[in-house]
DNA sequence: AGGCTAATGACAGCCACTGACAATCGACAA
DNA sequence: TTGTCGATTGTCAGTGGCTGTCATTAGCCT
């Protein structure tokens, strides 16, 4: 390495988190990606833990420090992009009526999406792993679960809006039901269907929350538009 | 052996299943219930397959002969009860429209779930059990998804009552996802209340349903009634 | 430079689950 | 009744996810 000191002691801004923190991160991030492109190659089942350690050269053992288990690396881009929802949320303003800030939230959530997922990894991979969550029972099952996580923390953000007792008022978790419901719908036909960009998801997800009236309607039989 | 032959060869109704049959009922049905009573006593996690199969005096590997896994054991009767309600919405009559025979159905078959559900697990081991896969992480993701896919079943079946195409029409599975979601909200409500009768939940459920109109209104300042 | 602490690797072990094979037990007919 | 056939079961061995423990390593700070 001769005289290249200066690297190491390089004089960078001093918010700079530190060479162990680095090292950690990129880590946990080679660690994701790797585990990413396995499970979706693969597949998720036929993806051994081994196998994502030696692929970033490191042990077992340090995998499962950084991830609670195989079910989190499969999780973890999903879990950013609801969190990611519930700070769209969090931002409405708070004049605004909780059906309307959640339609808002949503809407703009998917907007500024891939801008936040693809400091960690390519949208692409984030779109073929969707898919592989979708159709890998436990995972799907994970997810559904954590949504619903997710969603008894938004019930509890809107009933608190609203000045509300979740326990004594169940519109909150009925209307936050309602409406992950809709999104959980929104999603499948999206990772279904022909045109996975990430504005067909938005379109998608207004049409659908558009036929959440119709759908309640008491017959079918009036044809749909389009 | 003797002469006690007649006890073998007992000729009794020519339906009857045969020794054979009724061994392996009996087999699985002693499981179930050492089961669910070591789950609901001891907690799933901290209970063992092992445990379960010594405590019916078979080996770990008859449990899984009978049982996909300890999942599909704890979920069984759960199982029972959707089965229940997808049989009770295919009585209904085929005028009737989709929102008003899902209603009539889910209530209907609250009221004749007990009988049901008795033959096999006495009543009180079914709500303990319910709360067990509340509150376990694993077992409420195995439950979400388990329901995921009864919905789907739901939605095609409603679909194809009315004469519409699943994946062309949204409202379908739409007009079913609203409808689990309430119906997720409100046993939820039930497993954690105080009245964890079969009648309360019937009550609950019809209150529910009602509200969902007012919880989908613009703004919840207007007080409830109750 | 050297001590402190966090990160890692290397075992060892538990538990859910599966495949394979041999022993056993009920069904059915000779 | 007896013997054959096929289903049920137990045993054994192995895989993979996951955890506790402990020694080693490597960044950090004085």
């Amino acid at each position: 390495m001769k005289t290249a000191g200066t690297a190491g002691t390089a004089p960078r801004a001093v918010s700079r988190p530190g060479l162990r923190e680095r090292k950690k991160r990129r880590t946990r991030d080679a660690l994701l990606r790797s585990a990413l492109e396995l499970f979706t190659t693969q597949g998720y089942e036929r993806t051994t833990v081994d196998e994502i350690a030696e692929a970033v050269d490191v042990s077992q053992r340090t995998f499962f420090r950084y991830f609670g288990g195989k079910e989190d690396a499969a999780l973890a881009v999903q879990e950013m992009v609801e969190a990611h929802f519930v700070d769209s949320l969090r931002a409405r303003p708070p004049g605004e009526p909780p059906l309307e800030a959640l339609r808002r939230a949503v809407l703009e959530g998917w907007d500024t999406i891939s801008d936040a997922v693809v400091t960690v990894v390519p949208v692409e991979l984030y779109l073929r792993m969707f898919r592989v969550i979708e159709s890998t029972p436990v995972l799907l099952a994970a997810h559904l679960r954590r949504s619903a996580e997710t969603e008894e923390r938004i019930a509890r953000l809107l009933a608190e809006r609203e000045g509300l007792d979740v326990d004594a008022d169940p519109r909150p978790r009925l209307a936050v039901a309602v409406f992950g419901a809709v999104m959980r719908v929104t999603s499948r036909q999206w990772s279904t269907g022909e045109d996975a960009g990430p504005e067909a998801i938005r379109e998608l997800t207004a049409a659908y929350l558009d036929q959440v009236g119709p759908a309640l309607t008491g017959n079918w039989r009036t044809a749909l538009r389009r």
